[in-house]
DNA sequence: CGTCGGATTGAAGGCTTTCAAGCAGGGTGG
DNA sequence: CCACCCTGCTTGAAAGCCTTCAATCCGACG
């Protein structure tokens, strides 16, 4: 394994790959194959699709620098945003088992993977046990991070509760992939956002605009900035307004 | 491992645990250990816990009988659900790797589960790559399904969408761990779904109401009967002006 | 038979959407 | 350098959906 990090991309330490290109870097002798297995640093344009719903997957990802998004088309031809992924995650772990993707995944922006082909990694696993063991505790960390989004997005009963729970989610995803949590890139759209959340882009925007104004957040040319955390985790659980008054009362 | 199947359980080849159980049966001799590690068909009382908020998890469990919810408590003390357990889903895989639970796991009525030691299960997946290989099977079932669980709950525009998606789901799990999927029963309050779902009681009580009203559902006594299959998901499925005049010509 | 948790129903108010129009800013070609 | 365009963002007003609050009903269970 070669040192060519790029600047700006996730380091290797923080990628949830790690713990699959780790034997590597270890044991260079034993578990030479697996280079061949591994494509690092692939370039992926704006809008190009890594993995398309209803089709088999040759090969899972990371992330490492953009962000993709993640989108099923319903009956009517209308595109849902199910999930996004950030610097740092996985795609297609779930699709490991030869089953078909669920979803589109499209890179929002200029983006960097690292590729690794399931059909090898599925021979490999085989052969070296640390693989195997360390693919099932990659995979433990992606279900964790699953129900992870389900606990901070599903069931926010108010538009600017979810927004809130949104930008907090992607603060600490960006923060365990070893950028700022406070100030980054978030080259999504308004629009993506509000169809994530189930929202309106006028929705976002009124939020967003109130957030500003209340100095929680700054938001300029794509660029996020977490001003007041304390009250942007407030805004993202319910009845915060009451919190004060309740105190008061007990 | 006795044939003691209990009326009204999930058949073993529809268990989520079967891929760990499985080589029990195929070959007892080898996997003898593995017995001592399961415990069958547990009794687990109504309102009992499984596992706790930010606590480590002794054992991994599989819902045979009766239903569980997932639920976190906020600053303010307030009871947040996040999820359910039907017949069939497992409960703890993802903390597995000795992480604390995330969530409160109760059952919501008298059930039955399966119970796996988590020490136990850790030692023999490394003496049998057969048992660790099928654990990462289970992990990959795991997390797609928890993907289905977004795909189909998150984002959903309005209430009524949102409930059709949520029974929609209940149903396809029910019919997965081979029970009636028109037919179950659904001892889940009003409560526990609006919770749930980011509603209220009252829109729930509601929207069902309209729902038995126009025929596509029935519901008494905590069973749930789904009588029109195709206007339910119609609903689930952002509405449109065809999906509203297939509901209305009812 | 009374109690209690859960479900139901109605009225009023608030939040979010919808619809419509205008703005901003980055890229492109002249 | 500027006009132009296109995408995405902003803002306002009206309508609609969902919540809130409050009262009542129902059924299970001791």
């Amino acid at each position: 394994m070669k040192n060519k990090r790029i600047k700006g991309t996730v380091e290797c330490e923080n990628c949830r790959f790690f713990a699959l290109c780790a034997p590597i870097s270890i044991c260079d002798k034993d578990y030479e194959p697996v280079v061949d297995a591994l494509h690092r640093y692939k370039k992926v344009a704006r809008g190009e699709k890594v993995c398309r719903q209803s089709r088999s997957i040759r090969s899972i990802y990371t992330v490492c620098k953009g962000v993709f998004k993640a989108t099923v088309t319903d009956p009517h031809g209308d595109e849902r945003v199910v999930g996004f992924y950030l610097p740092g995650s996985s795609i297609g772990l779930e699709s490991l088992d030869s089953a078909n993707s669920s979803v589109d995944v499209e890179a929002l922006g200029p983006a960097l993977v690292c590729e690794m082909s399931v059909a090898r990694l599925n021979e490999l696993r085989k052969q070296f046990p640390m693989l195997q063991i360390n693919l099932s505790r990659l995979l433990m960390q992606e279900l964790r991070h699953y129900q992870d989004v389900v606990i901070a997005l599903l069931g926010s009963r108010s538009a600017e509760e979810g927004l809130a729970a949104f930008l907090v989610y992607v603060s600490t995803r960006m923060r365990d992939a070893g950028f700022s949590a406070d100030h980054f890139d978030l080259p999504i759209t308004y629009a993506d956002i509000a169809n994530f959340l189930g929202l309106t882009r006028e929705t976002i925007t009124r939020l967003m605009t109130k957030m500003k104004k209340q100095n929680v957040v700054t938001y300029r040319g794509r660029k996020l900035g977490i001003i007041d955390r304390k009250a942007l985790t407030a805004l993202a659980t319910p009845a915060t307004e009451d919190a004060n008054a309740e105190i008061a009362t007990v």
